[in-house]
RNA sequence: GCCCGAGUGGCGCAAUGGUAGCGCAACUGACUUGUAAUCAGUAGGUUGUAGGUUCGAGUCCUAUCUCGGGCUCCA
């Protein structure tokens, strides 16, 4: 059994394996070997190929892998001058590529696997081929890939293996996928009747009562907790001429990412992908003072962004979206405080959806704009908010992918599959005022330029939704559920009490749905199971008579015999604490903080 | 944009180049029900779109649209 410290060496062998079964299925043909590295659950090569691999050649390139490994080959070091390497892999222009870029006095080294398979290769590897015999690989896919990741150079074809130390450990992998695919919000979405995207309008949802219902409940959460903050909300044209992008710089940059339309008498017009621009508009409008600050419009307009066509992914990455947005306006002096403030906000809105994030700081980029001194100063006093609140290691840097406006601070979650998505932001600019030529008075009544520290919490309302679904797998904590409530009445004669019941929880803002269909009760307690309802209440001659609820819990299990005053007690309690699990009874309430 | 794959009634699926079927949902009727699918019947598609090959195309070819996996991981 391979131990698990040896994972990546033999991922890394398993790759020239896989090399060299490609060599050998071309035959003849040269094979242009590109980069083989390991990632989370096996490894991938990028090969320049005669012609690409199809998922019908995977079996036989599964083969001639167990083949080699069977056979049991040698896997031989050695170490080579530069020249040597480059005499080596002559007919491997990617090859020939990294070993220039290798500094003159470079150990190099190159692997043999059996005798007639040699790569470039840092090492180690196993001994022998027949080292890898008990794990266990599966050709995953194939893509196309550019050779150093840029679309300028050639393109590639990428071959993904799954691969484990063991059949075991391959098949809970495999698992694993299995389970993320009910939980994708691609599917589970449509299923419970949230949105849909149809191909007239790729990237741009279609949102169904019961989606609009969850916007507008995270929405009704974030205006109230943003107006105690402070916040005021705006709203601003979705559709303006191209001059507005012209004044904010925007058009050079992010023309391309626009919808533009052209008017009768030739004006261009475009739908906004971000509202900056239109919040210095609003700024503008008045001259402001540094009493006002740090001043903060929010809005969560539509914004519209072209993608290219291949980047769509369902909610988590469209061309249509909202934004929950705000434009601070500060001083230079009050960027910490305000940044903290914001990140406040985000630990309160990621905490209680028991969500959790990665941050990501992101520096001053070549191509900055603006003061040095401010870059450095701000860049400082980010990097100890971050130090503070997520302890040194508990955020990542990304040296120089900042804006060329200023540095940020990125929020990172991953989806089912665990792949990493951007939903909150908060960006420092200290460049947009300049473009609009906009000042605030300061006490010394001297004309300054404010900062405007651009934010979103959700991020796309889309996208946090998309990730909402599959953090809970469609079943929604109650508050937020699109319908909270079931009623059944179970025969016709019940129906009264059904529309009292259904009244009185409306008279409470819970969200109900009630089924005075003949069917049988069986199936409206399926199909409100298949919504995900959190409470069912099953109404017949019992609780008629004592004016009670019996309770069908979405996650198994009844409660009988509930007053009804004690279940509406239970559910505006849920509403108000917003709790992550149902409440199966009023003995659970406790009091709210 | 690039490579591979996929598009069949609202949804999920089927159909060796030879008459497009099934389940769920919908609709009608019967049943009047105590916690996840009552019974019977009816209607609904010409297979993403546009061409082509063929006596004959859902199936083969070309183009195009949309969707899915991937295009950050660096010998």
């Amino acid at each position: 059994m391979i131990e698990e410290q040896y994972l990546p060496v033999y991922r890394h062998s398993l790759a020239h394996i896989l090399a060299k079964a490609v060599q050998k299925f071309f035959g003849d043909e040269t094979v242009q070997l590109a980069i083989g590295p390991q990632i989370d659950n096996g490894f991938y090569y990028d090969f320049g190929l005669p012609h690409p691999i199809t998922e019908a050649d995977f079996p036989a390139l599964e083969k001639l892998m167990t083949e080699i490994i069977k056979k049991g080959e040698p896997f031989t070091r050695k170490e080579v001058t530069k020249d040597e390497a480059l005499a080596i892999f002559k007919d491997q222009k990617y090859k020939v590529d990294i070993i220039n870029e290798l500094p003159a006095d470079e150990l190099i080294t190159i692997y043999t696997t059996g005798d007639d398979f040699t790569d470039l290769c840092r090492g180690p590897h196993v001994a022998n081929t027949k080292d890898v015999q008990s794990a266990a690989f599966k050709i995953a896919s194939t893509s196309s890939a550019y050779w150093r990741g840029d679309e300028h150079n050639d393109s590639l074809q990428r071959i993904y293996v799954y691969a484990y130390p063991s059949k075991g450990e391959l098949k809970e992998y495999l698992d694993f996928l299995a389970e993320a695919k009910a939980r994708d919000h691609r599917i589970l979405g449509p299923q419970l009747d949230l949105f849909f995207i149809d191909q007239m309008a790729p990237g741009m949802p279609y949102w169904l009562p019961r989606g609009m219902r969850l916007i507008n409940t995270i929405l009704d959460f974030w205006r109230d907790e943003h107006e105690t903050r402070g916040y005021q909300e705006v709203a601003t044209p979705l559709l303006n001429k191209n001059s507005l992008w012209i004044t904010s710089g925007h058009w050079d940059h992010y023309r391309d990412g626009m919808f533009c339309m052209e008017t009768e008498d030739k004006d261009v017009y475009g739908l906004k992908p971000m509202n900056c621009p239109n919040s210095l508009i609003i700024y503008k409008r008045k001259r402001h003072s540094y009493k006002e600050f740090p001043l903060r419009y929010s809005d969560c307009d539509v914004l519209h962004r072209k993608e290219k066509s291949g980047e769509l992914n369902g909610l988590l990455r469209v061309q249509m979206f909202r934004q929950d947005d705000s434009h601070n306006y500060v001083t230079e002096d009050q960027i910490a405080e305000e940044v903290n403030n914001i990140l406040d906000i985000a630990d309160r809105f990621y905490g209680i959806f028991g969500m959790t994030y990665r941050p990501e700081l992101s520096t001053r980029p070549d191509d900055y704009m603006g003061e040095l001194s401010l870059w450095n100063r701000a860049e400082a006093e980010l990097k100890a908010i971050l130090d503070k609140r997520y302890g040194e290691g508990g955020y990542d840097i990304n040296e120089g992918d900042g804006a060329f406006y200023g540095p940020k601070i990125d929020i990172i979650m991953k989806d089912c599959l665990g792949r990493q998505w951007q939903t909150g932001t908060v960006q420092l600019d200290f460049q947009l005022p300049r473009n609009f030529n906009v000042c605030y008075v300061a006490a010394d009544n001297t004309e300054k330029i404010p900062v405007i520290i651009h934010r979103v919490i959700y991020g796309s309302l889309e996208r946090f939704i998309g990730l909402l679904i599959e953090q809970f797998k469609g079943a929604f904590p109650f508050w937020i559920a699109p319908s909270q409530v079931g009623i059944v009445p179970i025969r016709a004669e019940h129906n009264e009490y059904a529309k009292e019941v259904a009244k009185l929880l409306r008279r409470n803002h819970i969200h109900i749905e009630l089924d005075l269909d003949d069917s049988h009760m069986n199936n409206k307690i399926k199909n409100y199971k298949n919504y995900k309802v959190p409470y069912i209440v099953v109404l017949g001659d019992k609780e008629v008579a004592d004016r009670t609820v019996s309770i069908n819990f979405r996650d198994g299990g009844q409660a009988h015999d509930i007053p009804l005053d004690d279940f509406i007690k239970m559910c505006n309690y849920m509403n108000e604490a917003k709790c992550l699990d149902l409440i199966k009874s009023v003995d659970e309430i406790k009091p709210i903080e």
